[in-house]
DNA sequence: TCAGTTTTCTGGAATCATTCAAGATTACGG
DNA sequence: CCGTAATCTTGAATGATTCCAGAAAACTGA
């Protein structure tokens, strides 16, 4: 994801253009599915000093303004990537922790359709397929 | 679920049979989706005082004894039901949060076939719709 | 370009669910 | 009914996340 792009993406969710910013855009696009403590440290790396604070609302104004995507795998901590509406799910490896994306297949994917009649309207699915990989299946 | 079944679940799975254990399974059979402060509470009233941290054991020997079952929705909570098998997805509202049950339509849980040739040895899938519930919809 | 306004970031403390640790109790097989 | 291992109690700790108040920086319009 270039310079460019991310603050377009920034400016057209009405946001501010801040350094803090942009490089927790581009920490999140180059490594995919990294926690808050994880993209603080890689965005101190890159600029110096950053508040965990502000990583923090960083984070929760992107989600919330749909540019990054939320993903809770282990129901404590909550893991980022790019949001680019693909609607892939994920896969966990109960072992090792290791997070791996999965397209969302047309026919694999009938959960995406939910029964009609829930009085719900339904925005999004969330998959989480829960295995172990293959790493970790050799004893 | 009967005092009778839940004795025996416990038993089936190795577990003593304790007044805390038996009231939680019946307080989760009686109110699913609840968290655990919730049940310790209704647990409270049913026995008088029992600590916080048995009720987070005994979450945690029902869940890895698989009589519960753990739903994680906002990623900082957990919600617990029984664990009846029958592999039923869940619902939220992102208003209000109500969670609700939806069967495993389809009949042949289609979503435990993931696709092949990921290397994951795939045990279980979590699907979680995300929307917008009949009473929140109205302005 | 510059001041004003509003958003965003800093620093420190607080919260909340959950877990750790050590000792007291209790269930259950013998 | 006893002994032992599992379970519960009490109290403190952890770790991710959030609240708060003030300082700094980004956009707006002149």
């Amino acid at each position: 994801m270039e310079s460019k792009q991310i603050t377009e993406a920034l400016r057209g969710a009405g946001l501010r253009v801040t350094a803090p910013r942009v490089t927790t855009i581009g920490v999140v696009a180059e490594q995919p599915h990294l926690q808050a403590d994880a993209i603080a440290a890689e965005v101190r790396k890159r600029l110096g000093s950053v508040s965990t604070q502000a990583i923090y609302d960083i984070l929760n104004a992107l989600t919330s303004a749909g540019i990054l995507r939320r993903a809770a795998v282990d129901g404590r901590t909550s893991r980022f990537e790019l949001d680019s509406g693909d609607n892939h799910h994920h896969i966990v490896c109960t072992v090792c922790g290791r997070l791996e994306d999965i397209p969302c297949f047309e026919q694999a994917t009938p959960c995406m359709h939910p029964p009609k009649g829930t009085g719900f309207d339904i925005k999004i699915a969330e998959v989480l397929f829960r295995g172990v990989c293959a790493d970790c299946q050799t004893p």
